[in-house]
RNA sequence: GAGUCUGUAGCUCAGUUGGAUAGAGCAACGGCCUUCUAAGCCGUGGGUCGGGGGUUCGAAUCCCUUCAGGCUCGCCA
């Protein structure tokens, strides 16, 4: 169905038009003065200049014919020229009621779905996630739900670093400690063990042992690069210690995002993508992009409009070792032969953005992906802590991810024991979703560009525009849902009446704006803007719960159409909060 | 040095793409629970939108300039 501003626009164009106007100049936004009206339309202003009238003529003159519609209750030209609009209750009503009865609450699907592929998540291997993971996975899974609500065929992929110097730096420490182990000794011709010769947690001390040995250590680093070539080039027990690696650290990131609830389409891997190396290398060659420069093969990408230099995207190492951006050129390779999609955005830190602009000209000059395939790049903030400085633990070092949500856990945990009495088993199961929607939400209503500060006193006393007032604006619904039923009535036969108060009313016109926000919101790419809206409308909610008493009206159609309305409003705070990646309890 | 991003209330952030009186949340202060969950609601105070110029009916928003800070700048990922 239509949006409801698209309704009003039309009548606004129409009036324009027919006050003898470019109908162009009625556009209609929502007023940013709600004392005054409801929507406004500034087009009377533009057109004075195109006429050469007085605008506040020009706006007297399309309110005449705007009065002739019926969608409006009050039609008002204010000076300078702007034109006040408040709508008929009859229309906003009936508007809520076809959006009450349609199953996507009055968002239209895609006419025409794209395969969008987001890259996000930025798990390596054999590191633990920590807080630096935290954004990519949290701002990509909004993204793919919300591309997938509207109906797209959206693909989430992890794309694990597995192939890196970092895998050398681990196989070289695991040779200095177990020496004698099987996937050493190259005269080796039996079966090598079923079991990882390493538990998680010891992979987990292993990777930044080593990576701090290699800094100090040239010989080691050394070592540790003949092992990441070694392994490329296919040593047989590389590859089956490699192979341990992943399933232990892979089992345990399963583990971890499905904690917060973020799910991949795809677990793929670097790796995945070396065998396209080869011969997009080549193609490379053959077609004249790339060439030799220092000793490495490299793709121009600058362009004459460029503000500044940019280097060439390096292909092959002077070595002839692939690096990176080969890897990346190549996964692009791989997903459009897999995949085809019209789309492939990448949620990545924004420090990276000069090395995707390379990466994107390459793929684009050397026509690996399409004219018409966008490869968009999504840059995010760091996370700081409250100095302003990248967020530490209080002992300095990096902090573990699930050590952070369990300490939040724990947190919501003990704040619903505090509250009233409740069961510790079904309190340990909300607190994990109210930490969660703290978690979510307090990195989500930041605009993703930006850094931003990670305060953990902010996230754990959720008062104000976090997700937990979210979820208990939706939980205090539910309670009186759930109460309206116990009393014996039905959900099914009620429906939205008129506003009786102006609380009311401000929440029926937050309802209205639903589509807008979320269709905004996946155009701009900003789950921000999901954020600020359902915090608009849940304090419109919560604003009319305080005014108005439901279950103990007597009239029953009046209580009727406020259990309509306050369906509708948990339905929207409910799709709303599922787009950003968390779910509400039913009580907390 | 070059490029780029950021600068809005004491703190953390929005600002509907140029509109009317710049908004929230924390923090401070004052009210509201025998009545649907007070993780809530209502109210008060708090601003030279970094500074300076310009564009026009109108600027936090566009242009120029300047200051401050962050980040990036070929064989790491």
């Amino acid at each position: 169905m239509k949006q409801i501003l698209d309704l009003i626009n039309e009548e606004a164009v129409a009036a324009f038009e027919a006050a003898g106007y470019d109908g162009s100049l009625g556009k209609v936004t929502l007023s940013n003065r709600p004392d005054l009206c409801e929507y406004q339309c500034n087009g009377a202003m533009a057109a004075a200049k195109k006429y050469k009238k007085a605008p506040i003529m020009i706006a007297g003159e399309v309110v005449e014919k705007l009065k002739e519609s019926s969608v409006f209750a009050e039609v008002n030209a204010v000076n300078p020229g702007f034109i006040n609009l408040k709508l008929r209750q009859e229309f906003l009503t009936d508007y809520l009621q076809k959006m009450q009865a349609d199953e996507n609450l009055s968002i239209e699907k895609a006419v025409t779905p794209k395969t969008i592929m987001i890259d996000y998540g930025g798990a390596n291997v054999a590191k633990p996630l920590h807080v630096g993971h935290l954004r990519s996975a949290v701002i990509g899974e909004s993204i793919k739900r919300t591309g997938r609500f509207l109906g797209h065929n959206t693909i989430g992929d992890v794309h694990l670093g597995d192939w890196g110097l970092q895998m050398g730096l681990i196989i070289t420490e695991v040779k200095h400690r177990q020496p004698k182990l099987p996937y050493f000794d190259s005269s080796f011709e039996g079966e090598y063990p079923a079991e990882a010769p390493f538990t998680i947690s010891e992979l987990e001390e292993i990777y930044p042992c080593a990576s701090g040995k290699s800094k100090e250590d040239a010989a080691y680093k050394e070592e540790a690069m003949q092992a990441t070539y070694e392994l490329q080039n296919g040593n047989k027990g590389y590859l089956a210690l490699w192979h341990h690696i992943l399933n232990v650290s892979i089992a345990d990131l399963k583990k971890n995002y499905g904690n917060l609830q973020v799910e991949f389409d795809l677990w793929k891997k670097e790796s995945d993508a070396q065998p396209y190396i080869p011969d997009m290398v080549q193609y490379m060659k053959e077609e004249g992009y790339a060439h030799m420069d220092q000793g490495a093969l490299v793709v121009d990408v600058k362009e004459e409009t460029d503000t500044k230099e940019i280097p060439p995207c390096m292909i092959l190492k002077s070595d002839g070792a692939s690096l990176y951006n080969t890897t990346d050129l190549a996964t692009i390779v791989e997903r459009m032969k897999l995949f085809h999609p019209d789309e492939i955005i990448y949620v990545v830190d924004k420090r990276q953005e000069l090395y995707f602009t390379q990466v994107f000209r390459c793929a684009r000059k050397t026509k690996l992906v399409e004219e018409d395939t966008k490869l968009k790049f999504l840059g995010f903030g760091t996370m700081n802590g409250k100095d302003g400085k990248p967020f530490k633990t209080r002992e300095g070092g990096v902090m573990r991810l699930e050590n952070l949500i369990s300490g939040i856990n724990d947190e919501m945990y003990t704040k619903i024991m505090e509250n009233h009495e409740a069961d510790p088993k079904e309190a340990r199961e909300t607190a994990k979703l109210v930490a969660l929607s703290a978690i979510k939400y307090g990195d989500l209503s930041n605009q993703a560009s930006k850094d931003y500060i990670f305060d953990i006193d902010k996230f754990t006393s959720f008062e104000g525009d976090t997700g937990p007032y979210i979820l208990y604006t939706i939980v205090r619904i539910k309670s009186i849902m759930k109460k309206f039923q116990d009393g014996g009535n039905s959900l099914d036969q009620v429906q939205i009446g008129l506003a009786a108060g102006d609380s009311e009313k401000r929440l029926m016109l937050e309802l209205t704006r639903f589509g807008a926000s979320i269709q905004q919101a996946y155009e701009e790419i900003a789950p921000h803007k999901i954020c600020s809206y359902i915090y608009d409308l849940a304090n419109a909610f919560n604003r009319f719960y305080h005014e108005t008493k439901i279950l103990s009206e007597e009239n029953e159609a009046q209580k009727a159409s406020w259990i309509a309305l306050l369906k509708l409003t948990r339905d929207v705070l409910e799709t709303c909060i599922s787009l950003l990646g968390f779910t509400a309890p039913e009580r907390m």
